[in-house]
RNA sequence: GGAGAGGUGUCUGAGUGGUCGAAAGAGCACGCCUGGAAAGUGUGUAUACGCCAAAAGUGUAUCGAGGGUUCGAAUCCCUCCCUCUCCGCCA
């Protein structure tokens, strides 16, 4: 969420970042300040009057305990007044905040000075591309014949125990998906993550604080029984850990890691381009979280964008990196980084991270604050990427490491999985 | 799921209708003391919004959340949420 304050003083250049993000509704700026307008009007209001009545209501108690109970029936007899005033105004005042909160919810992030414009994928910026493209033979398989081959994993199974989109993984192929977490977990760890293990259900409030609500309801299981969200991402949980806090100064950064499965309805997308371990239901990830002060938040996104690269360069997977344009980003990102590995025998790139500087959009929703050197507290800025989301890293590497012999485990994994092949 | 108790500031904890944003202690910060530290001692120590050019100051709100009673609510009433104890169930 924006804040208003900045709002006021920055319009032009608002209007300006909107428009870069494809903003439909510019006219919403001038609606937010109005509202806010109304809002201090009627807070002043409400104050002045609250404070009249305050005034008499402790004038009125002092002549009691001094036993001048006259005195005080005539106070009492005037105050009747205040209680329909107060009401009143403090209704208004409700109601306009209410509203305003209500405008302000709608205004995505602006994006950074070096979002390009843009509306579609393909207009997001290639900032570079590493590892060669592995030149399989003719005869090589997509993943999931190689899952069928290698008894790897099991979609029609999935279908049966729940449905389409939640794949049941067997054998070495559940190996080796609790290999990658481990694996990336660790990795997390070296680089100083604290590792948490959070809730895969989130109550409204928490689906809020990240974003995630109102403004993506439909993408999210919802159980209506307990009015609990299943979490989209470890993003949600992690990061509302820091809702309602005030960080110390020497407190941050904050560095999280946490594993968890992730729920997405992706409503409407079914066909040959979302096979296989393409675009899942529920699928594992390893997620990192920082809370920052706001003058280090780029260069935090730089290090967390380098963590992501440094495993899939472990793994020995062709990767490239995107600046998302403004009309692909997220809602409430200011710059975001899409990691894509080269999936060798689907000839396509394939997302599997992503990398955000929030600034203080989600900090404001969250009320996250810290105290900063004048010992004033200033709202954190938040950052967190996928490193990484593991169907796809799956898909990758069954394909592009497919031989004569079977696939070939990287050297990185092997540890942890215990094999070298899958045969 | 049943019965009971309770939710106060960073923490412990007092406060059952007014002078309470809230005693006291601890913690923390700064100062004094000290060769240095401890002890001792002094001061300070919530958040948000409004007014003010800003600081100072000041107004309002907040004692789990929301509503109500009252001139006035941390305190009384209602609803919800949460925690604890006992019983039941259970990985």
């Amino acid at each position: 969420m924006l804040q208003v304050s900045y709002i006021r003083e920055n319009k032009e250049q608002v209007l300006e970042r909107l428009a870069v993000k494809n903003f439909k509704q510019p006219e919403l700026v001038e609606e937010v300040i109005r509202l806010d307008d109304v809002r201090k009007q009627t807070q002043n209001r409400t104050d002045s009057i609250s404070a009249e009545a305050n005034a008499a209501a402790k004038q009125i108690g002092e002549l009691m305990r001094a036993g001048k109970k006259e005195e005080a029936e005539i106070l009492k007899a005037n105050t009747g007044k205040w209680k329909e005033e107060i009401k009143q105004y403090g209704d208004e005042l409700a109601a306009v905040e209410s509203e305003l909160q209500q405008k302000l919810v709608l205004l995505p992030n602006l994006p950074h000075s070096t979002v390009p414009k843009g509306l579609t994928p393909e207009e997001n910026e290639v900032v570079l591309e590493q590892g060669d493209k592995p030149q399989l033979p003719a005869e090589a398989l997509p993943h999931w014949e190689l899952a069928a081959k290698y008894k790897l994993i099991d979609f029609e199974l999935g279908v049966k125990i729940t449905g389409a989109g939640f794949p049941v993984y067997k054998g070495k192929g559940a190996k080796l998906q609790r290999a990658m977490i481990a694996y990336f977990l660790d990795e997390a760890e070296k680089a100083g993550y604290e590792e948490v293990v959070v809730p895969l259900l989130v109550n409204e409030a928490s689906g809020f604080g990240t974003g995630q609500l109102p403004d993506k309801e439909g993408q999210m299981y919802f159980v209506n029984e307990d009015n609990l969200y299943l979490i989209p991402t470890a993003e949600v949980p992690v990061t509302n850990l820091y809702r309602d806090v005030i960080l110390k100064a020497d407190e941050l950064p904050v560095k999280n890691c946490g594993y968890t499965p992730c729920f997405r309805r992706e409503a409407g997308s079914y066909g040959a381009h979302v096979r296989g371990l393409n675009r899942l239901h529920q699928f594992d990830k390893v997620e990192i979280v920082q809370v920052v002060r706001p003058e280090d938040s780029y260069k935090v996104l730089e290090e967390m964008s380098a963590h992501v690269q440094g495993l899939l360069q472990k793994l020995g997977l062709p990767y490239r990196v995107l600046r998302l344009c403004g009309g692909d980003m997220g809602f409430a990102s200011a710059l975001t980084y899409d990691m894509e590995t080269w999936s060798a025998a689907q000839q396509r790139w394939l997302e599997v991270s992503s990398v955000s500087n929030f600034e203080t959009f989600q900090s404001n929703r969250l009320k996250l604050r810290y105290r900063n050197a004048e010992g004033k507290t200033q709202l954190a800025h938040t950052l967190n990427g996928s490193a990484l989301a593991l169907p796809r890293i799956m898909a990758t590497l069954l394909e592009n490491n497919q031989t004569e012999r079977g696939i070939k485990i990287p050297e990185v994994l092997v540890p942890y999985t215990r094999f070298e092949w899958i045969e």
